[in-house]
DNA sequence: TAAATAGATAACAACGTTGTTATTTTCATT
DNA sequence: AATGAAAATAACAACGTTGTTATCTATTTA
């Protein structure tokens, strides 16, 4: 049986509610028996009782991160670096790995003050909770009754061609998955594709290799079909880390050198583009501002009642590394 | 605000305590009012509030894993089967991604009512709870207050020895990291080297490639290393899932054909080894079986009193799929 | 010296449940 | 119709806190 703050009072010879003032360091206990009672209580070995607070204050101070398909490389660094930013922060931060629906049931009854979900698979409108939520994902999709943070793959894709394009190619070639209804990924290709007509270039399914996949297998075998083309493109666009490094192998293996042969660029802006067997260009919104902006948005959320639905498009930054060159 | 029992039995025109026992199926309460109560409850959108109820009952029905590096993909594999075991059970899993002492902190603020620990540092003698705790990692090393669930890299690696040695196999060589204090890894390395003086096999630098990390390029790197030595092995081991998928990537690009010019075997027993570039034979317990294991061991903790803590180590299973074969 | 005042501490209700005990209702039995 | 037992429901304490209100105790003021 743990300690609770009756123990003390009992210790200390003080009521109760004087050892709950004092812990809680209210102005309302004489300083000599603050510190006392915070010395029996330090000595007994008190934690206080997580439940019972939050049956008084209605509030957890923890936020629910809901993240169904843990098994992506590059969203474990975001996850990573969202844990990072809210334990600076009075709050900490739980996982989830059920499915939504299972998730947001334990959240409630958990009564978490927050929720972000990670909605790769666009079903959260099915979804419904009194609980502030915020949604990882493409904005403006659809009627959403809660903020969004996007990620803004669409001006990624615009930054990439315009700097792929500044450098004089013409046939640039986007590798990248669309099988399934990730809206994420989905976003991606559209925003090469407008992209593309932006520039006056020439975009059909040319310009196009469907991976099939998101791991970077998926992406070496992608860039192996492209290269048994007749005619080859001057530049590539990979649609995420791992598969950007599935199609350095490919190109390596083929003898080709990059950027002199062939210029590759990459979405997801993380620090591990650097350490590939060539560092890669990237272009996508810094992990670190990704991960701040959703901790600080749904602190925010929760702290200010009642605000509305948003949607935050992010700036997508290019980090240059010498994989593109000027079309030769 | 939310509704309560009270507000439910107001309706009724009952007693809040006839409202609690209807909710939870009690037979002392007469089955048509029972029904009614559970009628106005769904009406009027009732959830249980949590924290009262396990004020009193001081049981969460909660599961914390803490798994503090989660940038792995064959662990995502484990902690996912994990959580659908779990699923499957009255509990529920949450996840921190927090240090070791934060998370605990935080699952101790939770009064969860037991705890999954992956403990790659071994630092978890440094910290202490009264939640019953059980850690995934290796059994034996040291005086632990807690059941550990062993993967067994020992046996595992006697094993594959014993199946290579079987094809014929004498110069084999270990590809694997050590670099750090990950005690699972060191496991695996100190198995190897026993499983081979066992079987009277040479066993020196020449059989080990230090892959520093364990992602694929570091296999990749390091199987590049071992191919430009003078000397070839005829059978690799392969740490891991990702350290094997680098192994196979440099073995093709040496123009190399696996198992004719070498065999190869892999640690880690997951379906996705039968989707590589070449399907690959392993080693290892099957996941699921770590997943029961280590989800059925913690409940039982939990709900057995006072138990002893025990090392439980788990049975390696091979599965064969063609990447080895008699050695010529 | 008595009254007013501020400073300290104690008492207690409340949060939303569960489980135990007390009370009322129902119904069979004589 | 009266009695007793069983069934149904109500009442209430308890869980461990917080915050409000009440009480007590020095200290200052007239």
């Amino acid at each position: 049986m743990s300690v609770t703050i009756k123990d003390i009072a009992n210790m200390a010879g003080v009521s109760y509610s004087t050892v709950s003032k004092a812990l809680n360091d209210s102005p309302l206990v004489k300083e000599s028996t603050k510190r006392k009672i915070v010395r029996i209580a330090e000595e007994m070995g008190y934690t206080p009782n997580y439940a019972a607070q939050k049956l008084v204050s209605k509030k957890t101070q923890v936020i629910g991160l809901i993240w169904p398909t843990i098994e992506r490389v590059v969203l474990s660094t975001l996850v990573t670096e969202i844990s990072n930013v809210i334990r600076q922060t009075p709050y900490s931060m739980i996982l989830s790995v059920d499915p939504v629906s299972t998730s947001l049931k334990t959240f409630e009854r958990f009564q978490v003050d927050g929720i972000i979900l990670f909605e790769e698979k666009n079903d959260h409108t099915k979804f419904k909770t009194d609980i502030p939520l915020l949604s990882y994902g493409v904005g403006g999709q659809m009627e959403v009754n809660h903020p969004v943070i996007d990620p803004n793959h669409e001006q990624a894709m615009y930054k990439a061609v315009e700097y792929l394009a500044g450098l004089g190619h013409t046939f640039i070639v986007y590798i990248g998955d669309v099988s399934d209804n990730d809206f994420l990924q989905m976003e991606k290709y559209r925003g090469f594709k407008k992209a593309m007509r932006e520039f006056r270039l020439p975009v059909d399914e040319n310009n196009f290799i469907d991976s099939n996949g998101l791991g970077w297998y998926d992406g070496y075998r992608a860039v192996n079909q492209l290269l048994e083309r007749e005619i080859q493109p001057t530049a590539i666009i990979g649609a995420s880390y791992e598969i950007s490094s599935g199609i350095i192998r490919g190109i390596k293996e083929n003898k080709l050198d990059i950027p002199h042969d062939i210029s590759v660029i990459s979405l997801d802006n993380v620090p591990q583009m650097a350490n590939l067997e060539v560092p890669l260009t990237c272009i996508g919104v810094p992990i670190d501002e990704l991960a701040g902006e959703i901790a600080h948005s749904v602190i925010n959320f929760i702290e200010s009642e009642e605000q509305e639905p948003f949607v935050k498009k992010m700036t997508p930054k290019l980090t240059k590394r010498n994989s593109c060159v000027v079309r030769k």
